[in-house]
DNA sequence: TAAAAATACTCCATAGGTATTTTAT
DNA sequence: ATAAAATACCTATGGAGTATTTTTA
């Protein structure tokens, strides 16, 4: 698992668009090609079809709220982190 | 953020000794020890207080469970990719 | 044929391991 | 003095970028 991963599949399952979701999250689009084919990899199946318009494939769509209930989580966590970074700061 | 960081803490948290901690998470105690002054370094304080007896910092115990909330979630975004895996195999 | 994703390649950052040193009881 | 964590150093893997090719509508 790998939040950096998901985070690239959350983006490019809201933009639909590898070249746009790679300018989003500021890095090229064969590094997000690569991402996501990784993370297609590590589960064996893949997340999108790739044609003229970006799809998700069924899968794609059943894991999606998961991989942003993860992102989610992190955030808090990151959250967290930084109040108590203040707290001690303060 | 980074999820394997996190599972560093936790494991760390639960077994309060550096050499347990990364026999149980399969690495040496010199890569344990790194990555969780790692992720110290990205909060910007210490989270745990390195003695004889390894012990959490104030801060460590606040965000443990949030650390825990964020690795379930990555578990239960594995557990769904499985279940899909299956379901397309058969 | 033109827009968009994949591939090839190179480079750098990060993670891990072994050996060793420092620290605290 | 000894158990335990930190540090030094080296190697390997992985992620990012540029340039280019392939694909499909």
């Amino acid at each position: 698992m790998n939040l950096w991963r998901l985070e690239c599949f959350v983006a490019l399952a809201e933009e639909l668009h590898f070249g746009r979701t790679a300018t989003r999250l500021f890095i090229t689009q064969p590094a997000l090609s690569l991402q996501i084919k990784q993370l297609e990899l590590s589960l064996g199946y893949e997340l999108v079809c790739r044609a003229r318009q970006v799809t998700l494939t069924e899968a794609g769509r059943r894991l999606l709220p998961y991989a942003r209930h993860v992102l989610a989580a992190a955030e808090s966590f990151s959250t967290a982190a930084a109040v108590r970074g203040r707290l001690q700061a303060a």
